[in-house]
DNA sequence: AAAAGTAGCAACCGCCAGGTG
DNA sequence: GCACCTGGCGGTTGCTACTTT
């Protein structure tokens, strides 16, 4: 007896998702958690399958993402990093806080991987190519890469540790994020998520609210939901986030974004 | 201006590992 | 120990926008 399918892909929704179900699937998390993605699209009323959500969820929805290019010092980081641990990318996504597996991949797949090559050096063995038969001497541009490739063990450490300082304030956002779902698992707050719904698609007028400042309003307002007590300041700190994302989910500036 | 080629990225697919009954 | 379910991961595909010819 072969393995099920993960889910039933009769009627099942593809290809890229709209505004509105991006909407129902952010609005069902943010007031229900996440307890099994494989009821998230019954319950969230998509007609996806549930990996479809994680997936949506985890590489564009999430409130914690970082939006925007690589900068060359994460690019080179992933260099070293994938020197040492090869194509894991889940484990290399873990040492940058808001950057995805996918992304890092799709990066290294497009940039990264011809930068190297154009440096001479093999992107899956972070070794130079066809240097040591031709014996031909480095350019310093190659020296730096290989340098940077080579970097001993603790070195590269001490430079994570230097990272995971940054990573703190990320890990407490996350922090918050999960007591926010978890209040909201707990039934602690109540809203007529249809209501919410419809008020937010016919708000096409809204100013636009880039992810970044979603971002901050967020740590804002979740850090200041975990100090509060009382329920109505988290209800109205999660209202006001929500009609934030709300008006960036107007599609003309999310586009942008 | 149009066609062809290329780059970037979102999304899908299939496999695997861990958990559960 | 086995069968099954679910989440997670890495590889790949296909669409769109941009660039080149």
């Amino acid at each position: 007896m072969g393995r099920q399918p993960c889910c039933d892909k009769i009627g099942l929704k593809r290809g890229p998702w709209t505004i509105e179900e991006d909407h129902k699937l952010m609005n069902f998390i943010l007031y229900n958690g996440i307890h099994c993605w494989r009821r998230v699209p019954k319950l969230a009323g998509l007609l996806r399958c549930g990996k479809s959500c994680r997936l949506r969820w985890i590489n564009y929805l999430r409130p914690d993402l970082k939006r925007g290019a690589f900068t060359e010092a994460e690019e080179d980081q992933i260099i070293q990093i994938h020197s040492r641990l090869g194509n894991r990318w889940s484990k290399i996504a873990s040492h940058f806080p808001g950057r995805t597996d996918n992304e890092i991949k799709n990066h290294w797949n497009t940039r990264i991987k011809k930068r190297l090559k154009l440096l001479g050096s093999d992107p899956v063995t972070h070794k130079p190519i066809d240097k040591i038969e031709e014996n031909i001497s480095k350019t310093p541009a190659e020296e730096k890469v290989e340098e940077e490739i080579n970097i001993p063990e603790e070195k590269v450490e001490v430079k994570e540790e230097a990272k995971l300082i940054t990573m703190d304030d990320t890990a407490s956002l996350l922090n918050n994020y999960d007591m926010l779902c978890g209040n909201l698992e707990m039934g602690s707050i109540l809203f007529n998520q249809e209501t919410n719904t419809a008020s937010s698609s016919s708000n096409g007028s809204a100013s636009c609210f880039s992810w970044e400042d979603s971002n901050n309003y967020y740590i804002n307002n979740s850090a200041s939901m975990c100090v509060s007590s009382s329920l109505h300041q988290q209800e109205d700190s999660l209202q006001q986030w929500m009609e934030n994302v709300d008006s960036m989910f107007s599609w003309d500036c999310f586009n942008q974004i």
